[in-house]
DNA sequence: AAATAATAACTAACCGGTCAGTAATTATCG
DNA sequence: CGATAATTACTGACCGGTTAGTTATTATTT
């Protein structure tokens, strides 16, 4: 998208923002938020490093705005799934889930929470951005349809807390193991198989009633 | 124990490795690889920055050894009791895990396998040492206890592998998330009842005859 | 007086952010 | 319409600050 880079120099102030954040998400999600140079993301987009501060005032501005285009939409399609489907709340977990996965499944976006735990330490504010627009709003989602749960008698009473962790964590550990030490493993795991065997043992121990018994595995 | 920091100039050939080893440990786990300056390792050991070079020929090398000092010896612990105990296979396995857990609940082990997950990308070589050193030995010590349970009729037919990661993703989850986003939270979630859970749902999974129905949480 | 443990000053490289200047575009006027 | 003036998107050299690793020097021990 960033037009040739022979072409000497244009003026496409339109057109700069979105190339601009697609390039600082591959370089942030490669490398991380402090290993990545302002000046790699402006050779990526076609500019020069000035121009990235002639649209993000900061190198956290622009992770911030990476975030508010390539997470929040996300969460916002999660929101609509729950208000519309009426359905049984098992069974809308279990979709919430697997959307909640095939995210994750996509290397780009799955870099973005490994970033934001990685360097939440050392960049307090990204984290605390990341926690008020992505965890909160995520969990509130997931903590609903638990609570609808236990309240219809389909999910053992339970700490909504606790479980939404419990069912995320396994998702979460996969992708970021995927992203770091994966490579240097000659013991590859199919992520299907995982995810399926997760879904199956997490909702066999949840439910009031478990459905009959499917191995594990 | 780095000598007052009045003393001014002190020849401890002998005591300098191991007090290079606890600043450096602490530092790695407060700041990651990279963002650890070795004159910050140097200062809280009690001596200049040349000296940690005479000692440790580089910031990878010293890491390394930090894993060989620090996280090393639990794995030789887990390996003798496993080797000991030729006791139920589902008791094992919950001892094993419950002592994994108490080794990820000091602060300063857990910061490791974060440090190495956050940072793997952009150091392979650390992320190869530790996969080979840490990774590969401690999977071996769980698949070796899962695969004498299967065999003995006590677990459901499964893939090691897998369970073994669906074992261990909670708990690592849980000492990430502590050390990286749980400061931004309100809802405190007691890791105590976590873990509980977590290990009850998932041995219930786990067993060819799942014990009497304990309720969630 | 060696030998050597420890220091501190130094090097070279790196990077976020700035800004004076340049070139592409648009507006104005003859 | 063609020339030129005004605007503004864009550039890249530069600054201040940082840090892994080196080395010439100093202090201590034997």
């Amino acid at each position: 998208m960033p037009a040739p880079p022979s072409a000497p120099r244009q003026r496409r102030k339109d057109a700069r923002p979105a190339e601009l954040l697609a390039a600082a998400l591959d370089v942030f999600v490669e490398k991380g938020f402090a290993a990545t140079r302002m000046d790699e993301i402006a050779q990526r987009a076609g500019v020069s490093k000035g121009t990235v501060f002639l649209y993000y005032e900061s190198k956290q501005a622009l992770f911030r705005a990476v975030v508010q285009e390539a997470v929040v939409p996300h969460l916002a399609a999660g929101e609509a799934l729950a208000e519309a489907a009426d359905s049984d709340p098992a069974q809308l977990l279990r979709e919430l889930l697997r959307r909640y996965w095939q995210v994750l499944g996509d290397a780009r976006l799955a870099g973005i929470p490994k970033l934001v735990m990685a360097e939440a330490g050392n960049f307090p504010e990204v984290a605390a951005f990341y926690h008020e627009n992505v965890v909160e709003r995520g969990r509130a989602l997931f903590i609903a349809v638990l609570e609808r749960g236990i309240q219809a008698g389909v999910f053992r009473p339970c700490n909504p807390l606790v479980i939404c962790h419990l069912a995320i964590a396994p998702l979460m550990f996969s992708c970021m193991w995927r992203q770091t030490l994966a490579c240097c493993d000659d013991r590859q795991i199919d992520p299907e198989i995982f995810v399926q065997t997760h879904l199956d043992m997490f909702m066999r121990g949840l439910l009031a009633v478990p459905a009959g018994g499917r191995n594990v595995e």
